[in-house]
DNA sequence: CTGCGTGCAAATGGTTTGCATCCAC
DNA sequence: GTGGATGCAAACCATTTGCACGCAG
């Protein structure tokens, strides 16, 4: 259902074990890690990797389009082994955020509207307040 | 063309001199500025403001809905004094933030794909690269 | 008058970076 | 063998916070 991208081939960078497992790691979930979770997670597989190499290589990883950097604005950034566009919905009390199940459909942009930009791609993101903080919200009250 | 709420009447909160002018310098402009940019504006009307009353009051009226969040993931945020749902465009590269000048239909999510989200609204954010820096990116080579 | 808002400065914490060493190619 | 990648730890810096004082309502 995502990643297409066989990991083992193709692919024009230096190919260390860390840089594997990390994506391993990140096609593995759905649940958009931050960095230190990421780190967390390979830690169970490389148990010297350090924090440095985990934020080195997503962002790495993220310029060459092999995960999707994810977030709310001024929250920790989030990481997507799914490098696939789609939209998302973030919780605007506990910034985590999730997939959604839906094609939403964007229109390219003129280049009028485009203001001179290479535009790359578009994110669509709505922003809410999950289950979770709706409940925890209602309870204060 | 933007912001049509009246400053001088209905709000909830105490109207303290930083914060009004807070709000009018952001009104004044269409840059997006980070929050020491805004303090910077601010700074020239009221010369003892803090940075701190600054990044406070940008948060307190963000949660109010007098201004808007914006930005890219995980760079510096940005304000907009415009709080009527727009679309952006940023620039990959030196992080800066534009309105587009035109209409995105985003369509509401339907119960099942809201996931128990309240949603409270979209933001839809084209990435690309700007002119500055695509004319900076052609010169290295 | 009362308590919310401010100025100031220190603390916080996610992220980045310099450097010696390591290892994928 | 060699240059890119790593581990470690210190540095960075945007943002937050504690506190005593000030002022809007």
């Amino acid at each position: 259902m995502q990643h297409e991208q066989p990991l083992e081939e193709r692919h024009d960078f230096r190919l260390s074990t860390q840089r594997r497992v990390i994506i391993e790691q990140l096609r593995m979930t759905t649940s958009h890690p931050t960095a230190d979770e990421v780190y967390d997670m390979v830690r169970r597989v490389l148990p010297r990797i350090s924090l440095g190499t985990v934020y080195r290589n997503l962002e790495f990883l993220s310029a060459r389009g092999l995960v999707l950097k994810v977030g709310a604005v001024g929250a920790q950034k989030r990481w997507d082994g799914n490098p696939v566009p789609h939209p998302h919905i973030h919780c605007r009390v506990c910034a985590k955020v999730e997939d959604l199940d839906c094609e939403i459909e964007v229109p390219p942009l003129t280049e009028s509207e485009a203001l001179g930009y290479e535009v790359l791609r578009c994110d669509v993101d709505y922003v809410g307040v999950c289950p979770d903080c709706r409940r925890a919200g209602s309870e204060k009250h």
